[in-house]
DNA sequence: CACGCGTGGCC
DNA sequence: TGGCCAAGCGT
């Protein structure tokens, strides 16, 4: 099949079946389509409508995103994961306000000098936005053109991904490039999809190597994977009388980056200690009643929360100042804390002070 | 090139 | 129910 009828083929398809009503293709202007593509890297679009709709709701355009703090914008992410796609963006506007006239660039070496805007993220907005003649390669083109020549091996590997590359870029069409990139990230989410490719629904599986074959689940070839490691912390929980607790901003980068969270103890220290030392704080330990193990894909946190009381008038006089807080659980939306909104505040906090309820 | 970086859904 | 996967990029 060349690559003319491959385009073809694809374009009738989307005709009748691709996607065109999500969110970011209503007025698809460059700041919009950038905004979903960020958001999207990794994560299913089900997933970031909603995150979608609030973020542009706030933040309309590069301007409103450069003049932002970022706490806000890490409070509107907040619970989308991959923080430092968040961080990126916030960045990536203020440079564009301040190099780039407060708009994004048509050349496509500008765009993927952006920070977080790697090369098909780049080719992504310019030609779902502009029609620009740009390949673009995410997870489901990869998918599918790794079916389509069936391409042997693992696209992480390098000549393996310049070889996609190379069919993305041959067989991405010179008109309605927009509607291209579209139907063929459509195709492969909805389509080719990763477990039960539906092949009689395709309208590629006349010319796919792989469907002649019967080998679609072969590719692409399967990631060279390693278990787990585990690694463990300990979490204090400061409570004052008041129910006020203590939040501390994590460290711009790693795990839950520029979150707030509860403050890490090494686990090695002795708690009241560390307390006195780190925070300043005397405190009274409460009786422990349950650990917590976070799943993330690449690793599992063990985490131990210590709850602890402190003096009040200790602990305010201490700690005042941008690198801790005291929330009540209402203020947690104004900070803009992913990981204590989820899985802290929930969880334990709701322990917390269901305990303390229970000892009253 | 290998690794770090989240979360929700699927079986 | 634990492992796998999903519109990648930065270091």
């Amino acid at each position: 099949m060349n690559a003319d009828e491959f385009g073809q083929r694809v374009l009738e398809w989307f005709d009748a079946h691709g996607r065109k009503h999500l969110p970011w293709q209503q007025n698809p202007t460059l700041y919009r389509v950038w905004v979903s593509e960020i958001m999207l890297q990794q994560t299913q679009v089900v997933t970031v409508v909603p995150y979608y709709r609030r973020f542009v709701e706030r933040f309309p355009s590069i301007r409103t995103l450069a003049e932002a703090d970022l706490d806000e914008v890490l409070s509107l992410w907040a619970g989308l994961g991959y923080y430092a796609r968040a961080r990126n963006l916030h960045r990536a506007a203020g440079i564009l306000r301040d190099r780039h006239g407060g708009e994004m660039p048509l050349d496509i070496a500008l765009v993927q000098a952006l920070p977080g805007v790697g090369r098909s993220t780049a080719g992504a907005i310019l030609a779902l936005s502009t029609g620009q003649r740009q390949p673009v390669l995410d997870g489901n083109i990869k998918r599918l053109l790794s079916r389509f020549a069936a391409v042997p091996g693992w696209p992480g590997q390098a000549s393996v991904l310049a070889r996609l590359w190379t069919l993305a870029e041959c067989y991405t069409p010179t008109e309605r490039v927009a509607d291209y990139t579209q139907a063929m990230m459509d195709l492969g989410a909805l389509v080719c999809a990763p477990r039960r490719p539906d092949c009689r629904l395709c309208p590629l599986a006349m010319g796919c190597v792989a469907h002649a074959q019967n080998r679609e689940m072969d590719f692409p070839g399967a990631k060279p994977r390693r278990d787990l490691p585990v690694r463990a912390t300990r979490m204090v929980m400061v409570r004052l009388a008041t129910r006020e607790i203590l939040l501390e901003r994590r460290p711009p980068v790693g795990v839950w980056g520029g979150l707030w969270s509860f403050p890490e103890c090494p686990l090695e220290a002795d708690v009241v200690d560390w307390c006195q030392e780190r925070l300043g704080l005397r405190v009274a330990i409460q009786p422990l009643w349950k650990s917590l193990r976070h799943t993330f894909s690449h690793f599992h946190l063990d985490i131990t929360p210590v709850p602890v009381i402190a003096e009040a008038e200790c602990a305010k006089a201490v700690l005042e100042g941008e690198r801790f807080v005291w929330y009540k659980s209402d203020d947690v939306q104004r900070l803009g804390m992913a990981v204590p909104v989820r899985l802290l505040l929930t969880a334990l906090t709701d322990d917390l002070l269901n305990y303390e309820d229970r000892n009253e």
